[in-house]
DNA sequence: TTTACATATTGACAACTATCGATATGTTTT
DNA sequence: AAAACATATCGATAGTTGTCAATATGTAAA
């Protein structure tokens, strides 16, 4: 049994930045420039940080012109304690 | 709000060999000494994500001679979904 | 009181990660 | 078409992390 997703997605959640990115999408959908004025990054760093977000299946993401909006997967919270429900 | 303990939380989530040492103490408490033989690393390596897992209060530890014996805390679950839900 | 054993610590190193300036890409406005 | 804007990618760098050999520490057995 290996976990690579698993990890994968406890790494997403194992930084400050992102935690607080999950937080604020938690409201509802965000535009990434929305989200780079609540947070003391740069915006390749928000950049970066959302890739790991969406790569972890946590958050989608949806083009609409030249604003990108993100939100939080609506079923985040389950989605974490079936991956923490394996080994647990 | 700063998330500095629930990042410590995920860190020691985020690696493949301690989700798999969760999973094995899942069954109850283990000495070290079998955890080493379950697991293909070597005895520093062991040690070094044992303390990992102890800082980040998901693993308690009792001493008795020259034996560690390890042991996942009882309500690691809710432990780790209280985290959660501060920010989801 | 040596010797053997279990675990922790140290030191070194390679791999990974967060960060940001510079730049590229793609879109809208003028 | 040019300028302005939003976001992504690149390249560099500092800091962090996982790993293990060597060694230290502490305990039990001979």
């Amino acid at each position: 049994m290996t976990y690579r997703e698993d990890v994968k997605l406890f790494k997403a959640l194992a930084d400050q930045n992102r935690l607080q990115i999950i937080e604020l999408l938690h409201d509802g959908e965000k535009c990434a420039c929305v989200l780079l004025e609540e947070l003391n990054i740069a915006q390749p760093t928000l950049s970066h940080h959302m890739k790991i977000l969406v790569d972890a299946e946590l958050v989608n993401y949806r083009k609409e012109g030249k604003w990108m909006h993100y939100s939080l997967r609506d079923d985040a919270k389950d989605y974490i304690l079936k991956s923490l429900e394996k080994f647990i």
